[in-house]
DNA sequence: CGATTGGTTGAAGCCCATCAAGTCGGGTGG
DNA sequence: CCACCCGACTTGATGGGCTTCAACCAATCG
């Protein structure tokens, strides 16, 4: 079991590198820079949200030496569940999807993560999901052993890493309630917002929403189906909350009202 | 708003130390011993399985005098979401839900912790969550100030900390999915199945599983109505798979058909 | 231009929530 | 000791909302 997933995650390597080689697609501009000698970490897209982002330049080099870029394309995997737990990987560019599924091909989406997050969460020595790009997507990984000592000797990383898991936590009881109380206009909006908040856009009146997946991972994410995702947009559309220009790309007409809708008053 | 709960936080507090005083009852016998002068760590009943575990000697009469045990008694909340976050607390006997509320009252129940487990994840420096107790219940809590200073100083607590940490994450993912995508009867069956894991009792055939907490709060931690609950539960005792001797135990009689309902196999 | 993929819309049915009544048990007081 | 009460749980009847199944539509690509 354990071995042919090992295999799977070495064929998915090479098939990285090749990718890597192959391309110089301009959807991943950063996807040829396999190590840090070639762009030093410091001018990573994703370095101020990341764990790295307080550390000395003395430290940075250290952590350079033993970091590593990885592209993966759209609906590739990072790694499986009960996969063993090698490295923790931060989102360069792009998004990533964690997913559990039931034995009968049921799924719940529990996050999505995107530049600066972490992942790669363990439960004694293996990853607790799947986790896949839902676009094209730059990740940066470092071996857990390396980045055990580093976490000992540099306190501004130990620091940065404890607040990424309890925001973890924090995001995934916010979800929890989502989940089990929550009506399926209520999840919609309380979606749209999240991203909008995420994206400090919250404050405007009418905010453009990017949508990096599909229809189909926002349903596994809210516990609905697709029927249901799509029928309530149309709803909110029709109500005047919501434009849709394409099915990749939402705008908030009414940011309070939508605010209001998520919490569910009223 | 804090300053509120503040006093709040310390008339609890008051309210504890006169139930010590008054009362010697049985049903927490280890409600008498505020602090370590009377009664060492090393014989409480929960240090197996918390944190100061793998201590050494000279480690533990360090932390020993910086802790408080305190009595919550049922339904008496141990902090409140929004309280500013000053404890780390552990569970020593008795049981804890973590809850959060909608505007409208809705109410879902994120976890239980019993013996051993830890409870205060904070969002910046503020508690995520309700904590309250079940049944009458024991927790020991050290302050946060002082714990960070031990965990730098003392590995096997920071290792043993990191572990409970992921635990609560695999739990929040695992119970994500059963939220989102699990019908009444696999809820029920999880709900059973973990709780006869936790007691270490799931190997045998037959297992009787220990509810200290009601329908209500079972309903809220399941994403379901009281009466779906029930109403599921008898549905399983007609089938075979319990017996409910009464509104706080259930019987499983059939382990493996239970597993096999809590993974939505047919 | 057909084929495929992803999304929307429609119709029907079932499951769960809701509302309401009934039951059980534990505790209190007369 | 029993009558009573109260809270917790169970059971029943109903309706609505979500899922399911199915057809349709739009965009992308070979």
């Amino acid at each position: 079991m354990l071995e042919s997933l090992d295999a799977r995650i070495s064929s998915l390597a090479k098939s990285k590198s090749q990718a890597n080689g192959h391309k110089q697609s301009e959807t991943t501009p950063k996807a040829e820079r396999k190590n840090i000698s070639e762009a030093p970490c410091s001018t990573c897209s994703a370095h101020a949200q990341a764990i790295c982002a307080d550390l000395k330049d003395q430290e940075m080099d250290e952590i350079a030496r033993n970091i590593r870029t990885r592209l993966v394309q759209t609906g590739q995997s990072v790694y499986r569940e009960y996969e063993e737990a090698k490295y923790l990987y931060t989102v360069v560019t792009g998004e990533i999807r964690l997913a559990n599924l039931l034995d009968d091909g049921r799924r719940q989406v529990t996050s999505f993560k995107t530049a600066g997050e972490v992942l790669g969460e363990q439960k004694n020595g293996y990853y607790q999901s799947d986790a896949e790009a839902v676009c094209d997507t730059v990740v940066c990984q470092i071996p857990i052993k390396i980045l055990e000592k580093y976490l000992q000797e540099m306190p501004a990383m130990q620091t940065a890493l404890t607040a990424k898991v309890l925001s973890e936590i924090h995001e995934l009881r916010h979800h929890a309630i989502l989940l089990g109380r929550k009506t399926p206009i209520e999840k919609i909006a309380t979606f749209l917002v999240d991203r909008a908040e995420k994206l400090g856009g919250k404050d405007s009146v009418e905010v453009e929403v990017m949508l990096t997946m599909g229809r189909n991972d926002i349903a596994d994410f809210l516990g609905l189906t697709i029927e249901t995702v799509s029928r309530t947009i149309t709803k909110m559309k029709n109500l005047g909350l919501l434009e849709v220009p394409s099915n990749h790309s939402i705008i908030i007409k009414d940011m309070a009202e939508l605010e209001n809708l998520a919490e569910g008053e009223k």
